[in-house]
Parts: C-alpha cells; sequence; structure tokens
DNA sequence: AAAAAAC
C-alpha cells in the first residue's frame, strides 16, 4: 500500500491522480489513503496503460508499480463494460500473475483497496492453501484475479475459471516470470487467453535477454524506465564484509547485534541455510523466523506477519523474499551468502530503502564468492564499499564444520536434501560450552566502514544465457 | 547451483 505514497519522488508537484481522468471512486480511494501525488513510475505508466497500449515497465522496488498497473485497469475495466453475462456476470477481465504467493496476496491487497468503492470483484488465488475457499469465489464471479501460476492453472483444469475473456494481463516481477522454472506455466496461462488483449510487464531489473524474451509476448510495447536499468535503490547504503566462509554466521549475528537489533531481513542462498541460520539465532536470543519453500504456507504467512507486526527482529529467508514485498520501514537487509543471480542482489536490497526511505544493505561474503561480488558489482556499475568488522570476535564452535549442534532438521523435506549429513549414524558435532561473545556487554559503534578504492566504472553485463535464447526459439509465439 | 511454482 505504502508503495503510492511517495509523494516526494513525484515527476512533477503539479501533477495529480485526478489529472488522469480516472473514474471518481477510484479518486476516492485513493484519497482515502491520503495519495494526491503519482510517482514517476504512475505518472508514465497510467497515461499509457489508458490508452489501450503494452508496457514494459522497468522501475526499482518502492516506486509504486504496483498503483501504476492497478489504477489503470481498474480505470479500463469501469470504462469497457463487459458484454459478457457469464459466470454471474463477472467474467475474470484481468489477471495479475506473480511469482510468490506471498507477493499476490500483496498485490491483492492494493487492488482491492483501489476497487472498494468500484463494483468490480477481485480476489488472489495461490497454492498451499485450500483450494475450496478459491473455487467458491471463483464460481462466483470475480473480473479481477491475482494469482501463482500453478494454482491458476489448477483452477483451470478443475474449470473454477475460465480465461477466455481475459482483456489484460500483467505479469508483475515479469524477469522472474520469464525465467527457466515459470515459463512452461507462463506458456500454458498464455495459451487459454484470447490472443487480443493488453500486456502489462513489470520488473525492476531487465538484463538485455530477459528484455527479449519479454518483448516476444508484447505488441509493440511502450518501455516506460524510471530509474537506470538494473540500478540498485538511490538510498541503500551498500558494505560488504570479507570474512572466513566458517565465521559468516557469527558475523551475521554480530551485524545483527551491532544494528541493536533493529528489524533486518537476512537472505540465504538455500532453504537449509536460512532454516538453520533462523534456528541458531533463534538459540543466541535473538527473535529470528524462517521463511522459504519448503515452510508450509501458514508458517510463511505467520513468519511474514510477525516480521510486519514487529514481533520478531530478523527474517531469515531464501529468494521467496527478494521481490516486491513491502515491509514499510526496513532499515536493513544482510545478505548471509551473496546471490548467484546478480540481479538477485538488486531486488533482495530493494527491500530497504522503500518508498524514499535509506536504509542499509550488508553483505558478508568469503573467497569463494570473489567471482559471484565482481557480478553484482559489474551490474549495479559500482564498487560497493568493504566494510570492517571492529570488535567482532569468533565464536569459538569446536567443530570447525561450521555449525556444531545443530539437531536434525525438523521437516523432512529438509533432512531429505542433506542426507549425507543427517543420516548417518555418527552424532551430530556437539557445540563447545564457552562463553559466547555476544554475551558480553555489546559496545556500539564497533562496526565501521572504510571506503574502497574506486575500480572504475564497469561495462555491461555480456554474461550469454543461452538457455533463453534456446527458449526463444524453441517456444512458439503466443 | 538454488529457489520458486499444483495436487
Amino acid at each position: 500500500m505504502s508503495e503510492t505514497n511517495n509523494n516526494e519522488n513525484s515527476a512533477a508537484p503539479t501533477v495529480r491522480f485526478a489529472d488522469f481522468g480516472l473514474a471518481p471512486e477510484i479518486l476516492r480511494a485513493l484519497s482515502d489513503q491520503g495519495y494526491v501525488h503519482p510517482t514517476p513510475i504512475q505518472a508514465q505508466a497510467i497515461p499509457v496503460v489508458l490508452q489501450g497500449r503494452d508496457v514494459m515497465g522497468a522501475a526499482q522496488t518502492g516506486t509504486g508499480k504496483t498503483a501504476g498497473f492497478s489504477l489503470p485497469i481498474i480505470q479500463m475495466l469501469l470504462a469497457h463494460a463487459s458484454t459478457s453475462m457469464s459466470p454471474a456476470r463477472h467474467p475474470v477481465r484481468a489477471l495479475i500473475l506473480t511469482p510468490t504467493r506471498e507477493l499476490a496476496v500483496q498485490v491483492a491487497e492494493n487492488v482491492k483497496a483501489y476497487a472498494a468503492h468500484t463494483p468490480l470483484r477481485s480476489t488472489v488465488v495461490f497454492g498451499g492453501m485450500d483450494m475450496k475457499p478459491q473455487t467458491e469465489i471463483l464460481r462466483r464471479g470475480v473480473e479481477i484475479v491475482i494469482a501463482t501460476p500453478g494454482r491458476l492453472l489448477d483452477h483451470v483444469e478443475q474449470k473454477n475459471i475460465s480465461l477466455g475473456q481475459v482483456q489484460m494481463l500483467v505479469m508483475d516481477e515479469a524477469d522472474r516470470m520469464l525465467d527457466m522454472g515459470f515459463l512452461p506455466d507462463l506458456q500454458r496461462i498464455i495459451n487459454l487467453l484470447p490472443k487480443k488483449r493488453q500486456n502489462l510487464m513489470f520488473s525492476a531489473t531487465f538484463s538485455p535477454e530477459i528484455k527479449k524474451l519479454a518483448g516476444s509476448f508484447l505488441t509493440n510495447p511502450t518501455t516506460i524506465e524510471v530509474a537506470r536499468s538494473n540500478a540498485t535503490a538511490d538510498k541503500v547504503t551498500q558494505v560488504v564484509y570479507k570474512v572466513a566462509e566458517e565465521q559468516k554466521r557469527d558475523v551475521v549475528e554480530f551485524l545483527i547485534r551491532s544494528r541493536e537489533l533493529k528489524q533486518v531481513i537476512v537472505f540465504s542462498n538455500t532453504k537449509i541455510g536460512a532454516s538453520r541460520l533462523s534456528r541458531s539465532l533463534e538459540q543466541a536470543g535473538i527473535k529470528a523466523s524462517a521463511i522459504h519453500g519448503d515452510k508450509t504456507q501458514q508458517e510463511r504467512m505467520a513468519a511474514l506477519e510477525a516480521f510486519k507486526k514487529g514481533e520478531i527482529e530478523v527474517l531469515v529467508a531464501t529468494d521467496v523474499a527478494a521481490r516486491g514485498l513491502d515491509i514499510s520501514d526496513l532499515p536493513c537487509v544482510i545478505n548471509y551468502d551473496l546471490p548467484y543471480n546478480a540481479e538477485d542482489y538488486v531486488h533482495r536490497i530493494g527491500r530497504t530503502g522503500r518508498a524514499g526511505a535509506s536504509g542499509d544493505a550488508l553483505s558478508v561474503y568469503s573467497d569463494k564468492d570473489e567471482r559471484l561480488l565482481a557480478d553484482i558489482e559489474k551490474l549495479i556499475k559500482q564498487t560497493i564499499t568493504r566494510g570492517e568488522l571492529t570488535g567482532f570476535a569468533p565464536y569459538a564452535r569446536g567443530a570447525s564444520a561450521g555449525y556444531g549442534g545443530e539437531r536434525r532438521a525438523r521437516r523432512s523435506g529438509e533432512s531429505e536434501s542433506r542426507p549425507s549429513r543427517t543420516s548417518s549414524s555418527a552424532p551430530p558435532p556437539r557445540r563447545e560450552k564457552v562463553d559466547p561473545w555476544f554475551l558480553k556487554p555489546y559496545e556500539p559503534s564497533t562496526v565501521t566502514r572504510k571506503e574502497a578504492a574506486p575500480t572504475g566504472p564497469a561495462s555491461p553485463s555480456s554474461k550469454p544465457k543461452q538457455k533463453v535464447a534456446a527458449l526463444l526459439g524453441g517456444l512458439p509465439k503466443p
């Protein structure tokens, strides 16, 4: 919701939502929330969408993308009444696809608020939850559906929903929607849609390869680019700390404590890593929860909710939480692992510094990650400050293999993924009983920053993505 | 090389 509450960023102070010819019901919803001025992406996207044009929209997170497509969609649906009478005079006319369930929920909340004073109905469908309540709502009829791909197709197969009347398609976080894992489902969905429709694609990052692939789904698209492509959020201060691989966990804990336990999201590259780190932090007395794809949907939503409410201090997440999630006032993101895809770095650190606020993005890395760091710096075209850890003392853990004393993973899926360690008959290494450094009184401002020598501007990424290129030729055009 | 997304 706060994505639109960004008046300081408005393109021109004189532009108002009222200038776009939006219906009074929409303007009322906006004024309900105190929104008067559009953000730059909204100021650009709304008129273009209202013209019926396809859009490829590149904008950083926290710039108001969601309202940028939601508001004109609602306007278009209001202006052009449906001619269909089925089902229940509410055929699906706009479809919004997202790569994660939590993002679908968030977008749906926004759409519902913007359409609150209109007769348009919307709902969200996603996996991990009972089909029945979703089915009931779909059968009663909705004009706008926000969905994750798999569950949407499930509903299609069960004839709970027909996509034959969809006039507008949105792909949120389009670069993710177009990656290898999602593309087959996406293609199936697109094949169910009318050929004549309006397509909107939004993402913070559009690599050249994804841009090309996206273009194959769009008709004469208008490109909207608010910040420079692949730019990191302007107000995010980035620091990287090079540490020994075995010390990453302790350093992350140190960084969390050095920030006096203000709320922070910690990103791990793996589900197991996220669970372990979360448990380890909890054992150290830090209120933490993990969110990743091996958790039940209830657990995922509970963790996110607890974090938003401030009930937990640390959310340890995989990239399920990297994109689009709007957590207001998040001051800090920590990368426990550097992401394999440089673009995911941009998405991750975009969780902080949202809606004009400042934020810190701290990353730990070791020798073997130098290449990943180089890729990231190349993508964002800047050298990230190398930080020095002052006052950090490693916590002696006995076994050199990282986390001593970790218990066997609770969830079966997690233990299955690591048979070598968890299925062995040898007892797990025991954590040595030493006086943890973090039980000693903390001395603030021990984390110092050191400017790194600039290495000059990097050239744009030219790493070929053959798989995507192959798909470009291999998949039929919708 | 990993994560996400349907049961």
